[in-house]
DNA sequence: AATTGCTGCAACCGCGGGAAC
DNA sequence: TGTTCCCGCGGTTGCAGCAAT
């Protein structure tokens, strides 16, 4: 696929934009709106490179960006979503409205990393460093159901910023360079009024969703957002797991406060409490991300058992992905760490190296851990969502 | 006061995906 | 169907500001 480097061009500028490139670009964006970046230089005026422009706008010059400190929130939300998506910046950042996902990296970089570092969770697999170790074929196995899980939320966050994006477009072709401008933005851009504005799309998946209308329409649907880096083919995807993909993650974010390190530390704490009482209580201590384990298994379990029962209904049920992910996560409890193997479940054979003997605490462990993340993704959903 | 090292952040670079032709 | 263009993403770099020596 040739294609020329848009920033190979003789004469045009490079580094630090000035305050009068600015400016012009402002003023260029504004009063038209941006259009086609390769071209917007030459008519703004700019001996800059599209690429460049669109650079300092999203990243600096767009008026719904919020800058300076992140707050603890802000924070715990970036680790979270960091924990289950990876280095995907700009799907953490639909979750953090007027941050850029640039600006969330080179937090992430300078400050968060270094700070999990220093307490001894290696900020790649959000795991504690020194259960590495532990890590044996089960885990692997959830590890790469895991990565499925996480490749589908990817699919699921991109495809909703997706969404927000052809929305906004389409809105733009409608409506007059100002109030274009106005929507140029994350997907928490509202228009006047206070209620989430989600993309026709995205709101159809919640009428689904809230209605409990079949699944296979769902599913049509998810069809259209399946990654394209998935391993899963759209036939294989369960129908609770498009439900789940549907759940996850919003696109409006709630009020968030300022707090100090040692606040943040608290809250992390909070978080993450089962990390010290593993390794107090248990002979053999769970790695952090053991709740992501047991999420990831505990999706395959309900692929294979209750996924059953809200397949034949055709919804899942009211009590939502929360109780599902409970409940079955009590099953999978008593089946992994209470002597594992179980019947019905086919995923997780080997789960015995889980720990034992406090299933309880784990299960309230994973419960807030899971919760935290869900509800952090939930919480600037629709408030009729009918998961919390 | 000068030098050195570190940190934070803006900007650049290269790549991949999707749309248009 | 293949090619080209455009856009967006994630990784990396370069530099300014600051602290330590």
């Amino acid at each position: 696929m040739g294609r020329s480097p848009c920033c190979d061009k003789v004469g045009l500028k490079k580094g630090p934009w000035t305050p009068e490139e600015d400016q012009k670009l402002l003023a260029y964006i504004e009063e038209h709106g941006h259009g086609s970046w390769r071209a917007l230089p030459a008519k703004a005026g700019l001996e800059r490179c599209g690429k460049s422009c669109r650079l300092r706008w999203t990243n600096y010059l767009r008026p719904d960006i919020k800058r300076g400190k992140f707050s603890m929130q802000e924070e715990q939300t970036i680790i979270q979503l960091h924990a289950l998506l990876g280095n995907r910046w700009s799907a953490i950042a639909t979750h953090l409205p007027k941050r850029t996902d640039n600006e969330i990296k080179n937090y992430w970089n300078t400050h968060l990393k270094k700070r999990l570092d220093k307490m001894g969770i290696d900020p790649v697999t959000h795991k504690p460093k020194n259960d590495a170790i532990l890590s044996n074929e089960g885990h692997s196995k959830s590890a790469s159901n895991l990565s499925h899980m996480a490749q589908w939320e990817s699919a699921r966050l991109e495809a909703e910023a997706r969404l927000v994006r052809e929305s906004k477009l389409r809105t733009s072709h409608s409506s007059s360079p100002s109030l274009q401008h106005s929507l140029i933005g994350t997907s928490a851009s509202s228009s006047s009024s206070s209620a989430p504005v989600l993309p026709s799309s995205t709101r159809y998946l919640d009428h689904a969703w809230n209605n409990g209308s079949s699944t296979s329409t769902v599913a049509t649907r998810m069809s259209d957002l399946e990654s394209p880096t998935s391993t899963l083919s759209e036939n294989n995807v369960p129908p609770i797991m498009t439900s789940v993909i549907e759940f996850v993650g919003s696109s409006e974010r709630g009020m968030v406060k300022e707090e100090g390190e040692r606040e943040w530390n608290k809250g992390f704490q909070e978080s993450t409490t089962h990390l010290g009482e593993y390794k107090d209580g248990m002979e053999n201590s769970m790695p952090f991300t053991s709740s992501l384990h047991e999420l990831t298994v505990t999706m395959a379990t309900t692929w294979g058992s209750s996924t059953t029962s809200a397949h034949a209904h055709g919804h899942v049920s009211e009590d939502g992905f929360t109780n599902l992910l409970l409940n079955s996560n009590s099953d999978h409890r008593s089946l992994s760490s209470e002597g594992g193997g179980d019947s019905n479940n086919n995923c997780h054979g080997n789960s015995s190296d889980g720990g034992n003997g406090t299933g309880n605490e784990l299960y309230e462990d994973n419960k807030i851990y899971w919760n935290n993340i869900l509800n952090l993704m939930n919480c600037s959903s629709p408030s009729d969502s009918p998961m919390f």
